[in-house]
DNA sequence: TTTCTAGATTAGAAACATTCTAAAATATTG
DNA sequence: CAATATTTTAGAATGTTTCTAATCTAGAAA
């Protein structure tokens, strides 16, 4: 557990040196939070929220900016599904997503139960970034 | 022209009175901003904007409402698909969107052009209300 | 170690989309 | 027309995210 931690910092370190950025205490802190357990959504004040719970105090800004960095560094993937707050995936690996319409809470599916055989070419002077697959669902009415 | 629009008018308001809702000066100003071009992506500011310009005075709160009671009667429905504001789709059949990263600007693909051949079995106690795909594309770097 | 400075953090204000409130206006029914 | 249920509205309130400009800090250099 320790070790495994300690391992993701190593690395969250020098993958933030890469991408020029400083690993301070709260951008550690932060990159503990997300990537020490396995796959999580989350969002900017939910990840807020368990920082003050650690009693690591952090800035709200802080966790926007940090969020936004750790993202364009490759080490966080946000998803822009359902309206309203923005989500934030460790997952980094190709999957798609059930968004559950009461809630707006999403479950992954992995990349290989969901198959898209067919995609128009995109239009001129574009490439496809990504094909996001969303499988919205609703409690079953009896 | 002209013909088409009364017509949409006349069907909007029979659909409304079918959903229990008044025909009112507001509600018709907006079905024809709404459906009398082809298929639209707009949002509530947009089409506020709009009614202004056609000298149509209809408050920001009305355009709220009446697009969520007008996707509650089945004439729209809507899209949340990139953070931030909701897009409201006048096109109902079936098809999927592609996603300009930078703009945010939304683009039908019609959905046979888009085949989803494999999906997982929705979580107990819940349906499927829907599958989207959103093929995200950008600027190709020369 | 101390000093220097570019980069990072912060509280609070601002910006933005959206919803709420409760008062005034309007459409329909009798 | 009168009665009443619905609708509209301005403006306030809410929730999320970004901005600002002052303060702090990590790392480099002396």
């Amino acid at each position: 557990m320790a070790a495994s931690s300690d391992k993701i910092i190593r690395d969250v370190t020098a993958r933030l040196r890469a991408a020029g950025m400083r690993p301070t205490r709260q951008r550690i802190a932060l990159a503990r939070a997300l990537f020490a357990k396995g796959d999580r959504h989350i969002t900017a004040e939910q990840l807020h929220a368990e920082a003050q719970d650690q009693h690591v105090g952090i800035s709200l800004a802080t966790v926007y900016n940090t969020l936004h960095q750790f993202t364009r560094a490759g080490l966080l993937r946000e998803l822009a599904i359902g309206s309203g707050r923005s989500y934030f995936d460790t997952n980094l690996s190709h999957h798609h997503h059930f968004f559950y319409e009461g809630s707006g809470q999403l479950v992954d599916v992995a990349g290989d139960l969901v198959k898209v055989s067919t995609v128009p070419a995109p239009p001129k002077g574009t490439r496809v970034a990504g094909i996001d697959v969303v499988i919205r669902i609703t409690e079953r009415n009896r």
